[in-house]
DNA sequence: ACCTACCGGGG
DNA sequence: GTGTACGGTAGGT
């Protein structure tokens, strides 16, 4: 065996601790998993100590359970012995109470008796919470994982130091475990800001394209990248290889080798772009198929692919990051990019793009010109190199969340925005000794989303080209709202406060709503955390103000700005927890109070209002300067509560404003900006996707360039007539109007025979394979029927075969028709001449 | 109006 | 695993 010097420090510990029975050690926690032992659940933490040994520790006196609210009527003591028999066998397994307990917790903000029902195992919870459920009781906190609840319960937090004694324990694992009999955070406040980190990367042969089968297309090269350890493995020799390309036998042994460079680096986060999705379940199909044990894990085991539709791949003691699912998610909202492939993230996040090398081209150059391997094996390097580099970037935001709301780095990686909120809300209440309140039933969850709520105020802009704008919104307007007006489920119409701060409400004809108000007393449990967070924010600030560039402040402040900011969607979320309908309807009136009230202002200032939308408002200066528009900011402000604010966010020179579609209900965001450096902003025009024909996107982008960078609508209008003549006339390259679509079922399992259906049929009757995966490339041809009926595959269709008017109809006009409404073009009469329009039923 | 299926990322 | 993504859209019924 060579150990490293943190396995030997690890080892001396652990032998020490074989002679004086218990020690103490630190670890920054990074998994927790738990196994059955002896039909009990002993929970595992892998972590890292200090000096950097990998460690396990487990805990084996943690207890499942849940909390019951005995039904009306019944005292929680007879319940609690009555509940204290409970025994159910299913199957030869046995699903039992082991003790039960009576304590005080609150309940929507008050004090209340429980019972704390433990039962054997953890898998016991769903089936006894459902027998005790159906006498008339109602269980609550059955739903939170075993592991979740153990962090929770223990009160530390991932990735933050963690004090253990324990004593060595002898099974078997890569890494010491340790059996703890104490556990608690250190006071040190320590963190795991370094982690080691490895990023991933594969490259597939790819024979089809965009069409990729694990099953039969082998892996032909894996990198992985951490600065000082870079790795290309391929399969196929050629000449002057670079020396971090190391080449392999074949793909079993790539697999092999990669395993060995696993163990070797030991990293704490193993790290990919769409590894949940592509990576590593193409690495664990390929291993499968040579039946190569993929023991990853600390533990021996295996990597896990979790979830039905969508994968998550988990490995016991390492964390696997998929950084795409974080930026897409929780950073994307806030980046310039519509589309998260890696070049376009890499080349906004970090300044660095993609090597240029065409990828469609490599299993051709596999086959035929493996001289030419090279610079694919320096592409996959590269791809790993720059996963590494969108990890560095990234982490902080991560272990901000991390320590905010106290979740695993694996969960927070792949949490949506209101599972970030109940997570946090989750923490709280735990502090707050308040009960988790359940998800909604199916039913109850459908109820919910009857109830309509009256949303935010929109003023409609009227579609116009207009001059220097200038642009307001209220900082963080919900977040403020519901901290200064004390928004709770809790505080809601209290027998104390009523008529001292009523939501403005028009009560006649809001849903007929009854009148509403917040405790002005008591802190409510929601309005608390918020104004927690925006306090705790308020503080980063200033401290950035004194450390300007200080990445973990600046990470802080926007993992504490993204939480504050999601509140108000969480409470009106229907399948949340602390769902609360009177909260998001009075947190959207208070903003329609504050958005009118700016409107109002800016009229009567002689401005000239354009659009508002809930919490922003554009302005035309016309003939004011731009020192008005500041002095009306600070008039604004002066008069605000103390945690409102209303910011100046930009001057644009030249914007349009669109209309939007009937039945486009909602997506009341239609515009595009030039900003002072002639970048177009663009808002709620369609987003790039591959089953929409490529021309459609061109002509959109092309059209809001000429009337904002160029000013001149005549050569928009001729761009777009060009453009249809073009395709009338079968003159745009066919591969300009194919329609991707990925078959997902088999051809005769489908109900409704749409166009790609049809597409796959006609595959299928000339004997090309097609199936769930395949890629379909189609286009609609000339022809009678319906869609279905002119679609044929890419090359069956010459490029004079089109149906050119099916495209300017359904894809171009479609695309730019509201832009040249809004300039007062028809661009539908522009284009097709009046007399086809109207004599054409006539022939 | 409602229902069903597909998109994304990856090669 | 104390489990089953998600929000948006096109086309068909």
């Amino acid at each position: 065996m060579n150990f490293e010097l943190s396995d030997f420090t690890a080892t001396l510990i652990y032998f020490y601790a074989l002679i004086f029975v218990v020690v103490k050690l630190s670890l920054y926690p990074l998994d927790v998993s738990y196994k059955i032992m002896n039909d009990r659940a002993v929970i595992h933490v892998y972590g890292r100590t200090p000096d950097g040994a990998q460690v396990c520790v487990k805990d084996e006196l943690f207890e499942p359970y849940f909390l019951v609210l005995p039904k009306k009527g019944s005292e929680a003591i007879e319940v609690s012995q009555e509940l204290a028999g409970m025994h159910i066998t299913q199957e030869d397994k046995e699903f039992f109470v082991t003790r039960v307990e009576v304590i005080r917790k609150r309940f929507i903000e008050k004090e209340v008796s429980a019972l704390k029902v433990f039962v054997n195992l953890p898998k016991s919870v769903p089936v006894v919470q459902e027998s005790i459920r159906k006498q008339g009781h109602t269980p609550f906190e059955f739903d939170i994982l075993f592991t979740k609840r153990y962090i929770l319960d223990k009160g530390f937090t991932p990735c933050m130091l963690l004090d253990v004694d324990a004593e060595p324990s002898t099974e078997n694992s890569k890494v010491p475990v340790f059996t703890a009999t104490s556990v608690a955070p250190s006071q040190t406040q320590h963190t795991l800001d370094s982690p080691r980190v490895l990023a991933l990367d594969i490259e597939t042969y790819n024979p089809l394209g965009k069409n990729i089968i694990a099953e039969q297309h082998p892996i032909l090269m894996l990198a992985v990248y951490a600065p000082g350890f870079e790795r290309v493995l391929c399969w196929k020799r050629f000449a002057n290889p670079d020396k971090t390309i190391e080449f392999v036998d074949s793909e079993s042994e790539l697999l092999e080798r990669f395993k060995q460079l696993i163990a070797e680096f030991k990293p704490d986060i193993l790290a990919g772009y769409y590894s949940d999705g592509f990576d590593l379940p193409y690495i664990i199909k390929r291993a499968a198929k040579y039946k190569i044990t993929l023991d990853l894990g600390l533990d021996h085991s295996e990597p896990r692919m979790m979830g039905r539709s969508q994968t998550q791949v988990e490995i016991t003691g390492i964390v696997h990051l998929d950084v795409f699912k974080f930026i897409r998610k929780i950073i994307g909202r806030s980046m310039t990019t519509d589309v998260f492939t890696l070049d376009a993230v890499a080349t906004e996040l970090l300044g660095d793009k993609k090597h240029a090398v065409d990828v469609e081209r490599l299993a051709h150059v596999w086959d035929n010109d493996s001289e030419k391997l090279a610079e694919y094996c320096l592409y996959n390097l590269h791809d790993a190199r720059l996963t590494h580099k969108l990890v560095e970037k990234v982490f902080p935001v991560m272990l901000e969340f991390v320590k905010i709301i106290g979740q695993n780095l694996f969960d927070i990686n792949r949490m949506t925005f209101s599972q970030l909120v109940e997570g946090l809300i989750m923490k709280h209440a735990v502090l707050c000794n308040e009960i988790i309140l359940n998800k909604p039933s199916f039913t109850e969850e459908r109820q919910r989303r009857m109830h309509r709520l009256h949303g935010a105020f929109v003023y409609e802009p009227t579609p116009s080209v207009y001059k220097n704008i200038v642009v307001f919104d209220y900082r963080s307007l919900f977040p403020s709202i519901i901290a200064s007006h004390n928004i709770s489920l809790g505080t809601l119409n209290c027998s104390c406060c009523e008529d001292k701060d009523v939501v403005p409400i028009d009560y006649d004809t809001a849903n007929s709503e009854k009148k509403m108000w917040y405790c002005t007393r008591r802190k409510g449990f929601i309005s608390m955390i918020i104004e927690d967070l925006i306090t705790r924010r308020a503080r980063v600030k200033e401290l950035l103000k004194q450390n300007k560039g200080d990445k973990m402040l600046a990470a802080r402040s926007e993992a504490l700005k993204v939480l504050a900011n999601s509140f108000y969607g969480y409470l009106s979320f229907s399948p949340a927890r602390w769902y609360c309908f009177a909260c998001g309807e009075s947190t959207t009136a208070w903003s329609r109070f504050y958005i009118k009230k700016v409107i109002a202002a800016a009229g009567e200032q002689g401005f000239h209002v354009l659009y508002g939308d809930t919490d922003s408002i554009f302005l035309e200066l016309g003939e004011k300067s731009h020192d008005d528009a500041i002095h009306f900011q600070e008039c604004i402000n002066k008069e605000l509560p103390d945690l409102m604010e209303l910011d100046l966010e930009s001057f644009y020179p030249r914007g349009i404003f669109v209309g939007v579609r009937a039945g486009e209900g909602g997506a009341k965001k239609k515009y595009a900006l030039l900003d002072e450096k002639d970048v177009m902003k663009i808002r709620g025009f369609e987003t790039v996707r591959r089953n929409s024909a490529r021309i459609a996107r061109d002509v959109q982008r092309e059209v809001l360039e000429i009337v904002l960078k160029k000013a001149d609508i005549s050569k928009a209008v001729a761009h777009v007539k060009k453009t249809v003549s073009d395709l009338q006339l079968n003159k745009i390259p066919i591969g300009k109007v194919v329609i991707q679509t990925q078959l997902q079922r088999n051809v005769e399992s489908y109900a409704s025979f749409g166009p790609h259906v049809a597409a796959a049929q006609r595959m299928k009757n000339k004997s090309i394979p097609v199936g769930p995966g395949t890629m379909l490339r189609y286009v609609i041809t000339k022809g009678a029927g319906k869609i279905r009926d002119k679609v044929r595959l890419e090359d069956e269709a010459l490029q004079t075969d089109y149906d050119g008017e099916y495209y300017v109809q359904n894809h171009v006009i479609p695309s730019v028709e509201k832009i040249f409404e809004a300039v007062g073009v028809d661009i539908l009469s522009e284009v097709l001449p009046k007399k086809q329009h109207t004599l054409q039923g006539f022939f």
